[in-house]
DNA sequence: TACTTCTTGAGTCAAGAGCCTAACTTAAGG
DNA sequence: CCTTAAGTTAGGCTCTTGACTCAAGAAGTA
């Protein structure tokens, strides 16, 4: 459960975008990165490939930017992870020697339910204020 | 939910080994290299990461090989991912930017329940008789 | 001793992640 | 128009890592 720097940056690019989601003005590259310490030329890619995915809209020239294409409640978390790490989500176990099959099949039952959890959040859940303590490790 | 090669692997040469499992004959490398489909020389590696953790015993010389060092039912799932692939279970998530923290526990949600799913499982569900069909994908 | 088998450490190779550069396109405002 | 402030796109660079491969060594058995 390692996840791509890619997919922690995509998470919180768009929970910021949430939070200002309802104001007309549109965020700029460089605000986003700024505010989420994401390298701005990285940024980049992968703003284009939520874009892509039709999470999110973007507007070009003086007063360009970005905003969510949706609300927040309604961009699930594995919209997010198929828009830049589909991987993550994929199941192809090899299916060789005595035990491939089987033991395939425990991983895909591990891997459904593992979807099935991801699934179960959307956007809206990055944005909700902190109230309680998280648990590390 | 890729996994590594590395993982697989151990998953099916455990399954091998838990097969035999009670017989007093030891396994080859070879053997359960040709048995599993697995490159003989990087198995190597392998089992010598899964005797370095505890979970089978190897004897040199003649007669030599390797056996599980206790029955199926009682090596978790968990403790075979730790051997070699302990990543898979790490939760190490940044807490950068606005949206870090809330997004880190999120994540970190997902991963306790992704590391339930995985303990509730022993080497004994990789060598049950193949009885019903698997779904793909 | 001779043979077999595991043990250990090092080396190779290709692919991918993460990041950067630079040229290109679009739109607002004067 | 023309300038300037944005986003867009393509390409390349570097470093790490996964997946093997190889070879010398150590230990047990006959």
């Amino acid at each position: 459960m390692k996840l791509s720097h890619k997919l922690e940056y995509a998470c919180r690019v768009l929970a910021q975008l949430a939070r200002t989601h309802g104001q007309d003005k549109l965020a700029h590259i460089d605000e986003l990165a700024e505010a989420e310490k994401i390298p701005a030329n990285y940024l980049v890619q992968i703003l284009n490939e939520l874009r892509n995915a039709g999470l999110i809209v973007s507007k070009r020239g003086k007063q360009g930017g970005y905003a969510l294409s949706r609300a927040p409640e309604r961009i699930g978390l594995s919209e997010i992870v198929t828009a830049v790490d589909g991987e993550l989500l994929e199941r192809n176990f090899e299916d060789a020697g005595h035990s491939g099959k089987r033991v395939a099949h425990i991983w895909c039952e591990i891997g459904v339910e593992f979807e099935k959890k991801i699934s179960s959040y959307t956007l809206e859940a990055f944005v909700v204020e902190d109230t309680n303590d998280m648990y590390y490790i």
